[in-house]
DNA sequence: CCCAATCCGTACCCGATTGGTACACATTGC
DNA sequence: GCAATGTGTACCAATCGGGTACGGATTGGG
């Protein structure tokens, strides 16, 4: 075990088919068909993106869901993270106490966290940009080719925070 | 999330409240006494340790468990692995694969498969005597002060390799 | 030789979580 | 105003994790 779930398998799915056209609106009933995944899962997961911060949502007709950073910028801890909280192996590491509550002589919580944030800095290592196109990379810069909506499109109740917002323009 | 579960975490416990005093026989019912947790999971884990060749059980009665190796020879990814199967984030890298069976378009599989291995690796990089005695360590041996099983006391049918068998004699 | 202590295997149960669905509502573009 | 879209809530079914029960096999000791 040690597994992902179904819901953030999806979610990287999604965003990996996002990233490779950055920009672009995408809505999840055509992303769910075109990927064989089903749609209201689809729906459920790009929802909680948006909430998380990942992805900006416009509503009414000609909506849709974009990504609102630059897919190199994002990491896959982060999305992970989005989808199903934080990594924490055991749940002595997760609430930070560090001890164990439940069992006596319990010694195993300085090393969960340790491990854990070994795992925590391999998620942090891969990028969205190299999930989804894992064959060209290592490369240095992803090449992405149009501008961030940095516009206001996607100022209102997103919370991403502007500073992180890259943007490129050829 | 991303959690290992009971089981391996009871494991966990009782294989380090073992590696704290090696050579001794133990069994389930006092264990799980002295740690707090259910008697039956005890029971339970052990004997799925045995499977995988981490314990020696000993019969009838003055019966119980022993450890087959020295603690600091076994590793909490074998442990892992042990009580939970193959450490994979997805199903992709569990079938070796390294495509995505379900997803039309998934190109994540390379990727997961990358950190996964970096996972294995840490939890490789952990010893049980660790688990067990974290403020002592960084030690360079783990100081061990009995002869371990390896005078046939263990030898029917479990399969440790004996090779493997580190025999401390003072 | 029998009994008690212990391990072993199997089967079962319950509640939580996961995966998936439904529907009424709000928002926007045309 | 209508159609296309996202939003929120609530719900359902299946699976799985955690936990229990019990009868049998094996061994040591009196």
């Amino acid at each position: 075990m040690l597994r992902i779930n179904r819901e953030t398998d999806y979610g990287i799915v999604i965003l990996s088919a996002m990233a490779r056209s950055p920009g672009e609106r995408f809505n999840p009933s055509r992303l769910a068909a075109a990927h064989g995944l089903p749609q209201p899962m689809a729906s459920k997961v790009m929802k909680q993106l948006v909430r998380a911060g990942l992805l900006c949502s416009y509503r009414g007709a000609k909506g849709g869901y974009g990504l609102v950073r630059d897919p190199g910028e994002i990491t896959v801890a982060e999305i992970i993270e989005a989808l199903e909280g934080p990594i924490a192996f055991t749940e002595c590491v997760e609430d930070g106490t560090g001890s164990c509550n439940h069992v006596d002589g319990c010694t195993a919580g300085a090393i969960w966290s340790r491990v854990s944030s070994v795992v925590q800095r391999a998620l942090d290592g891969v990028s969205l940009a190299e999930m989804a196109r894992p064959a060209e990379f290592p490369v240095t810069v992803y090449p992405v080719q149009v501008q961030w909506a940095t516009d206001g499109g996607c100022a209102g109740p997103v919370s991403a925070d502007p500073a992180k917002l890259k943007l490129i323009d050829r």
